[in-house]
DNA sequence: CCCATAGTTCGAAAGTTCGGAACTATGGAA
DNA sequence: TTCCATAGTTCCGAACTTTCGAACTATGGG
């Protein structure tokens, strides 16, 4: 249907959806992170400020997250506004947003992040025996 | 089935389930809260100390809860370990276990009531347009 | 051009949530 | 006591969401 030209711009092709920081729902963020694989993920990036790719996050724990997986939990981190990613050549630069989201909702990452630590020592592990 | 035979329990219905304070795991807590309805229910609690029974939030905004959604509600509030129920005659009387949770996850439940505050008290939203 | 790597989309199976109808428990009225 | 009203739970089917393998698209390097 479209024929699609190629923009100029080598980075963007297919437009990534961020919200703007006045449409982020407390209830998105807080599904995104009620799943620990997904709280984890984002614990990573925020202390790591910036992480190269999804890639860089396949195993957490002791299990292997299947890619389709892995690209659906970025999605949902994305579209609740806690991170923003952007292509740089063949893989995906994820920074976290907290900035923002520390400014619309105050203390609310800090806290849950601090509370996925205070139970399972960090947020980087699923619950194990 | 025929004529269903009546359990010999002549005390409640069934044992209500509150988990310990150190079973209560943050995904479940945030799960829980992640349901704007359920997140409602809760700062309500919270604000009255108690409320008398769950028919007493029966209609948050403009919409009515069914009784069956409300008493999963209510259950999943206790099982993420948010609130205790006890049966007070024919009716349920709940309240919140903020201090508990307060000392095992540190401003978690302050960060996230004051999120869907700020967000348009969506959490509570008094009568009207 | 072909291949490897990084990530997305498709689709089917498994799991979760919603809500109406039927049920149980309690207390009060007849 | 029996009957009724109220409060809440359970059952179960429909609708929705999540998961993950396979197929697909995009980019960069031989």
């Amino acid at each position: 249907m479209e024929a699609r030209i190629k923009p100029p711009c080598e980075e963007i092709m297919r437009p990534l959806f961020h919200p703007a920081i006045e449409d982020v729902r407390p209830e998105a963020i807080l599904h995104a992170l009620s799943d620990p694989n997904r709280a984890a993920i984002f614990a990573r990036i925020m202390r790591a400020g910036c992480v190269e790719a999804c890639s860089a996050v396949s195993a957490l724990g002791d299990r292997v997250i299947p890619k389709s997986s892995l690209s659906n939990h970025f999605k949902v981190l994305r579209d609740a506004g806690l991170i923003r990613s952007e292509r740089r050549g063949v893989e995906m630069r994820n920074h976290s947003r907290w900035i923002e989201v520390e400014a619309r909702f105050p203390g609310l990452l800090a806290a849950i992040v601090t509370a996925y630590a205070a139970d399972g020592g960090e947020a980087d592990r699923p619950p194990g025996p």
